[in-house]
DNA sequence: ATGAAAGCGCTAACAT
DNA sequence: ATGTTAGCGCTTTCAT
């Protein structure tokens, strides 16, 4: 293997400074254009590839962002994914650490991606925002960028998914459609519940009427369908008993799935006796029976923005900071009950563009 | 925010060199007891984190590993994640970078990760290792451990994914009720498409009997139900026309359920007509109709074994190289026919200890 | 225009 | 035993 060469290296075979030769190499004007493209030759004759720490200890970037994720989620998983490209595409690497949603870990993962200087970090922030510590740990990098959906004043460039955005749609179209006694198996957080709460609120029903199945999923669950399962047997051990509710929204598409079958083996039929939905769209949301309706969380789009607002803050530092919110959206399909479209056209009397034999 | 403080803050404090403070922190017995403690004192009241970048210049460990994946897969998404989680655990922090499959950019992040320091690389190398430059690079890293399923005689570090194992379990099954007209959906690797051969001419039956639909996925692929449901239309354009196969194999989980969806859209029963399998055995096989049989990859071995023969080299960098392999395994589920455990036990006479009332 | 010197924060090899 | 000097590879500043 070849050992790395320097620019001291360089210098003594040109007969030059190291100084003079990192000028030449970046075009620096103090260097006559002769000299410059006779030492950019040497170097590329000799290999040279710099330093990244040296440059990174006494330079003002490492081109390197820190990730903070929860990993392990089917959803989530491919807008880190597409960050990694993103940032790649734009000369930076990755630091990826699992932040298990945990605060003191990722205080430590900060404080870690300090210690290496890193250009600016991301950080999923599901929950973790009301640490003030980690919030002080934020502001001092140079860039930083939150993915929530609660928090609003925070100092930190901010994407928000609004999840209450798609569960509206949702619970527009079941309430609709005659659904009254509304169920959610998942982590109750507040950004899923609330906007459920207000709907019944908003159709003269109480806000209790929401049954909620707690399953708090642990950051390394993979395996949502049997968690699902378990979770639903624990709580409606009683077979005989009338299942409580006629529509359910699961807070993951593998968790909906085994919703899909524990209700067929209760005897039950989706969607007639209950709707059920997933969030995550994921691609198998279709392949299930029926197929699974979803919310889409628009993961490109989230993606997308939280480089934006990165390199917004690293180009701009002294800008104010900004919060730009990403909706998720209702993805009809079978398991919630009948197609929206044909709904809205026979109100019209008309038959429906999509499903022209199946005017309900 | 608090500027960084550094060994000189400590040394000028304290009325020492740096240097005696550096070895002071750790322990070094140059350094009087008494001195130690009192530094170690002084520098945790000062907040001292020390700069990772400077570390790493100078000594011989930046405690980082470069990970070149091809992200964006569900199969394999999860033993990164877990791998991350691993290196943290150690004390490693994780470099992540999406390699595409691509020789090209996977040369580009090997030679920014030689630049950056790190300790060593783990790189996903379906077929990259054809490429000596890129084997070249590999062998200059103090450890580097590869996940392959082909190769051999490379001189790093492999995990052998040998997804031969479990094919040829489930051709044993599919043949052994049967099944004749084998086919395969996906890109039509060696280590797929051999074993499957393979089988069939230990049973007698012609090689080429082997109906490929090669849907090549490039790597971005995430919503692989479409991806094959298209593939499927485009190449068997005509419904009246019988379908070739009475068993198929799937590259992925998502395509198969696409499959499965497919065939019923034909008014092809499953398994009657055509069993279906997977390969990936995500969660959401369970959630298909029927359930989904699949290969299980069995991450969790897979990343634990690239652990360890990732810190084998790492602290024993002089012993030679080693190659471990990782089986797949069949996963019965309905979609393949019927179950194993039935048929093996009516051959016995007696009923199935798994569906008793099931016997077939 | 050109080049030499200083220093980033750290640790290993040297003195005393 | 106790601590200082030298230097990692790079860039910025200062003098010519």
């Amino acid at each position: 293997m070849p050992l790395p060469v320097s620019l001291k290296n360089i210098a003594s075979r040109a007969g030059i400074t190291k100084a003079a030769v990192s000028m030449a190499l970046r075009d620096h004007p103090s260097i006559s254009v002769a000299r410059r493209a006779e030492v950019q030759k040497l170097a590329r004759e000799m290999g040279y590839r710099p330093n990244l720490l040296a440059r990174g200890l006494v330079g003002k970037s490492t081109r390197s962002i820190g990730i903070a994720w929860t990993l392990g989620r089917p959803i989530s998983g491919g807008i880190v994914q597409d960050l990694t490209i993103r940032l790649w595409n734009r000369g930076y690497v990755t630091f990826m650490a699992n932040s298990l949603s945990d605060p003191i870990i990722t205080r430590q993962i900060l404080s870690d991606f300090t210690q290496r200087g890193v250009d600016g970090v991301i950080i999923e922030a599901a929950g973790l925002l009301n640490d003030p510590v980690l919030v002080g740990q934020l502001k001092g990098f140079k860039a930083a960028v939150a993915l929530a959906s609660e928090i609003d004043d925070v100092p930190v460039n901010l994407v928000k998914q609004v999840t209450s955005y798609g569960i509206r749609q949702m619970l527009d179209y079941w309430l609709a459609t005659g659904r009254r006694r509304i169920g959610f198996i998942g982590e109750a957080s507040h950004d899923k519940i609330e906007p459920i709460r207000q709907k019944l609120l908003e159709f003269g029903l109480p806000a209790d009427h929401v049954h909620i199945v707690d399953v708090t999923n642990q950051p390394p669950t993979v395996n949502y369908f049997d968690h699902y399962w378990s979770a639903l047997d624990r709580t409606f051990p009683r077979p005989k008993e009338p299942f409580p509710c006629d529509a359910v929204l699961c807070a993951a598409d593998g968790g909906a799935s085994a919703l899909l079958k524990w209700l067929a083996h209760r005897g039950l039929r989706v969607p007639h006796d209950v709707a059920v939905a997933g969030i995550g769209d994921v691609d198998m949301a279709r392949g299930t029976t029926p197929p699974l309706a979803s919310l889409d969380r628009h993961g490109d789009t989230l993606s997308e923005t939280i480089e934006a607002l990165l390199f917004q803050r690293l180009e701009r530092p002294d800008e104010p900071v900004l919060i730009k919110t990403v909706p998720t959206t209702f993805v009809w399909r079978e398991s919630a009950g009948p197609c929206p479209t044909c709904l809205a056209s026979a109100r019209k009397g008309l038959p429906c563009p999509l499903h022209a034999k199946k005017v309900v």
